[in-house]
DNA sequence: TGATAGTCGTTACATTATAACATATCAATA
DNA sequence: TATTGATATGTTATAATGTAACGACTATCA
């Protein structure tokens, strides 16, 4: 289990090594990668941090990407179903995945001041949760997993 | 741990014992327990299900309680605030708290057919997600589990 | 009684998300 | 190459969810 997120890192390798492995993961799966899709991935990547849509589309627009929010919302789709992103479901935003080269079950620690999102594993199935849903017969299909509060930065900011 | 929610039990007792339990824990705290706040709870009761707020607001709006969104996100608020309902952050939905007479982080198995919810308790701060928080320096405040799926009822249906 | 905090009713609006349909592009192949 | 079918895009319009702000009312208590 490595949560990515709050350390500092080279951020432009960050960025093109996902990109590089979102490319892979396209190419193996016969996705089309288009200018839409992976100019949202990258300004997903750019910031370690969840935007909402229409922060993403008031950046594609800028560029004539696109300007209606069915633009953004689509290539989010595409992004989020074949986990190059995720939806923070306790903030109506979207975030890169920070995990593009295994198969996981995302949690996400959410800076309530900054909107920074570390991502980690957790193994929240085969854990509590899931003693719980087997015992009531309920069969999971998805876990959502999100802690909100403050990260290192801004706990410091503020004291 | 106890899950409640998909098994079957006297409901009218359940609903009047809730309300029961709500109206001292607003006595003890001295927190206005007014008929449209308690109206919602008892809606939320009603039914064992998550329930959009516009789904809450017509039932209050037929009823002469309120017409506007504001009445029932302010109700909402107000039960969520103290612990007497919770947010499906999943739906975008509401749902009367099954656990009133204990402090716990909530956890819920929700079924995406029926919208039932059960909830069950999490030690999750304390789990794996408590150590990447606790190792990347991040302070939790607050931890959203939702288990999306299907319940006895509907896979039985389904097969 | 007056002061205060909390609640309610209402208007108007902000934010997030989708339905529906026409157009365009791509990839496989007749 | 031309055709076809699947996929993706552009656009309009609208649905669904949620809030800000203001004035009126109510409970409580010094």
């Amino acid at each position: 289990m490595k949560t990515i997120g709050f350390d500092s890192h080279n951020h432009d390798a960050c960025i093109s090594d996902a990109l590089g492995i979102a490319t892979d993961i396209c190419a193996q799966q016969k996705l089309q990668f288009t200018p839409v899709r992976r100019r949202v991935l990258e300004i997903l990547l750019h910031e370690h941090r969840a935007m909402g849509a229409y922060d993403i589309l008031e950046v594609l627009s800028s560029e004539g990407l696109g300007s209606q929010p069915p633009v953004v919302y689509r290539a989010l789709d595409f992004l989020v179903k074949h986990g190059l992103a995720h939806r923070i479901e306790g903030l109506n935003a979207y975030t890169a995945c920070a995990h593009l080269d295994h198969e996981h079950v995302p949690a996400f620690l959410i800076c309530r001041t900054c909107k920074a999102v570390a991502e980690t594993d957790t193994g929240i199935a085969q854990g509590r949760l899931g003693q719980a849903a087997a015992s009531a017969g309920f069969t999971i299909e998805k876990v959502v997993v999100e802690a909100e509060g403050l990260c290192p930065s801004c706990a410091g900011a503020a004291a």
